[in-house]
Order: structure tokens, then sequence, then C-alpha cells
DNA sequence: AACACCCCCTGTCGGC
DNA sequence: TGCCGACAGGGGGTGT
């Protein structure tokens, strides 16, 4: 499901619900997600309140009262849903197949309301820390591909001397945090780059980005802001915390696209589907080189 | 250090 | 209709 605009996505339908609201009671319907869930992570949750819902790369971060962070990756198929408590009577059972913990709310206001996470393929996982840096998932995390930090400069420091693929140094959460095998795929499309086109080649003999990697430098702020701007991308089962369905998969260019004409005026390519660390590419042999 | 594999898990879809 | 394999937005872990 979600790379960072569906992330992003689901952070900006929770912040409003969320900020300030009680944690007043959690349930977990199973030990495990991923991984297992954190010790004692019901007891941890609640009592707080959450002041700040954050997000870096594709972890979403709820900030509580006492200074913990609660960290949560949606895995393949994870999500938040928000819905109006159920009425007394019918507590006690998740509300639909799939869904692995329930978080009871109180709004400043004091309006109840609900939020559970559902994953049916469990791929997700979560976390709790006092300190970022203790974090066992973020240490190693690249640049927001969103912020300051990210440029061609910083591409090129990351593709100098790595002789693999330039789409699998894209997926790499190290070198920018958020990127998936959708963005990544529409992203070098934009840019005119191949994927399988060799890191290094992209990186000039002294260091300096050559033309491919600044096009590809703006193209995936570009893409992803817009793919946010539509709601982030629904292949099966993505929805917003509203419920809501992404629009974005309207507008792949390449992605999922495997024998059809490429859309850049005047190409008379035909997109083509590859396979690279398992992961399916798409991408136009014309007009990507 | 970088890379190639394998794994986790469930649902869906196409082919036979 | 049913079965079976391939595939799907993720990342961690291991071995070379």
């Amino acid at each position: 499901m979600p790379e960072l605009p569906e992330v992003e996505t689901v952070r900006r339908g929770l912040t409003p619900s969320l900020t300030g609201a009680e944690i007043v009671a959690v349930r977990l319907f199973r030990p495990d997600l991923r991984f297992a869930f954190p010790p004692r992570f019901a007891a941890r949750l609640t009592g707080r309140r959450i002041v700040d819902v954050g997000r870096r790369g594709k972890f979403l971060l709820f900030a509580l009262s006492d200074g913990v962070t609660w960290l949560a990756h949606l895995g393949m198929t994870g999500g938040f849903l928000l819905a109006a408590p159920p009425p007394p009577g019918r507590r006690g059972a998740p509300a639909a197949a799939h869904t692995h913990l329930e978080l009871d709310l109180e709004r400043p206001g004091g309006e109840p309301l609900v939020v559970s996470y559902t994953d049916a393929r469990r791929f997700g996982f979560m976390e709790l820390f006092a300190d970022p840096a203790r974090s066992r998932f973020l240490g190693a995390l690249g640049p927001e591909p969103l912020g300051e930090r990210f440029d061609a400069h910083w591409l090129a420091r990351a593709a100098a001397h790595r002789r693999g693929p330039i789409k699998s140094l894209l997926m790499d959460q190290r070198v920018v945090a958020g990127l998936g095998n959708i963005y990544a795929s529409e992203a070098l499309f934009r840019a005119r780059v191949a994927p399988r086109r060799r890191a290094d080649a992209l990186v000039t003999v002294s260091g300096a980005p050559r033309a491919a990697l600044e096009r590809l430098a703006a193209a995936i702020p570009e893409v992803l802001e817009e793919a946010i701007a539509a709601g982030g991308s629904t292949l099966r089962d993505f929805r917003a915390s509203s419920g809501e369905l992404g629009r974005f998969q309207h507008r792949f260019a390449v992605y999922g696209r495997a024998g059809e004409p490429c859309l850049r005026q005047a190409c008379t390519g035909t997109v083509r589907r590859l396979v690279q660390a398992g992961r399916a590419s798409f991408y136009c042999p014309v007009c990507q080189r």
C-alpha cells in the first residue's frame, strides 16, 4: 500500500481528530504484526494525550504527552481508520476482519472516537521510544525527499561507487526516505532515466551529478507532491483514514502500464515491465536512457 | 560495503 | 467450478 504520499495522506487525515485527544483505552487483538508489539504497549499508551501526528519517510510518528513517540509503519496493507464509537453492547470484538488494534480516544471537547489499525498481510510494525536516537528504525534513514537536505548533490554522493541499478538506489531508504516501487518508477520516467542504468554512471569522475541525476533529483519531489495532492494512489486497498480512495493511480505514466504506449509527447515507445531485486519496474525503453 | 537472496503473510487473479 | 502458481505498495536478516 503505502509509500510516502499514502502515509502523508493518512497523517493528514488523522491529524485534526487525533491531535490533543486522550487515549482512553487500547485493545490489541493479537501479540504481533511483523514483529511483536512493544512490551506493555497498551499500558504505555493509555492515559496519554496525542500531541502531534508526524511522519518521517514511510513512518507515522505519534508524539505523546509523556514525551514518548509511538512509531507505526504500515507495511504493504496497513491502514488507520477513524470511526465513531459503536453502540454499547457491540464492544469488545474488532469491527472488521484484519483489525489488529483499536484505540478509544476522547477529543478535547469530550467527543469519543475510535481509531483502528487494519493490516491483512501484517507486514506493518510499531515501536515506542523516548529518544529518537534509540529507535531501531529511524537511525539509518536518509533525508526527506521534500526537505532541504535532499538534492542532486546528496544523490550524487549516494550514487558514487554504487554499481547497482539506479532504481534500487532510489528504493534504499538510507539514500532517500519514502520512495517505494511506484514512485521510483514514475520519477525515473519523468527524468528520462532507465531503471537499469548503473547508479555510478550518473555521477562525473569528480563526484558531481550529471544532468540526468539533476533531472531525477527534481522529478522525485515533483511526483511526490502531485501524488500527495491527489490523496495518494489506490492499487487494491489503500484508503485514507476517512475511507476515501487515492486518485493518483489514474495519473501513472508507467507503473502497471506494460504493453501500453508511452505517454510522452511524440514518443513511439511501449512501456515495458522488468524485475529488479524481485520488484517490478516499469519504463519506456525509447525515451528512458 | 555492496549485493543477491530469502523470509514474513494474506488476498486476488489468470491459466489450466 | 476448483486448484495452483505468480504476484502485490514493505523491510529485516543472512551469507557471499
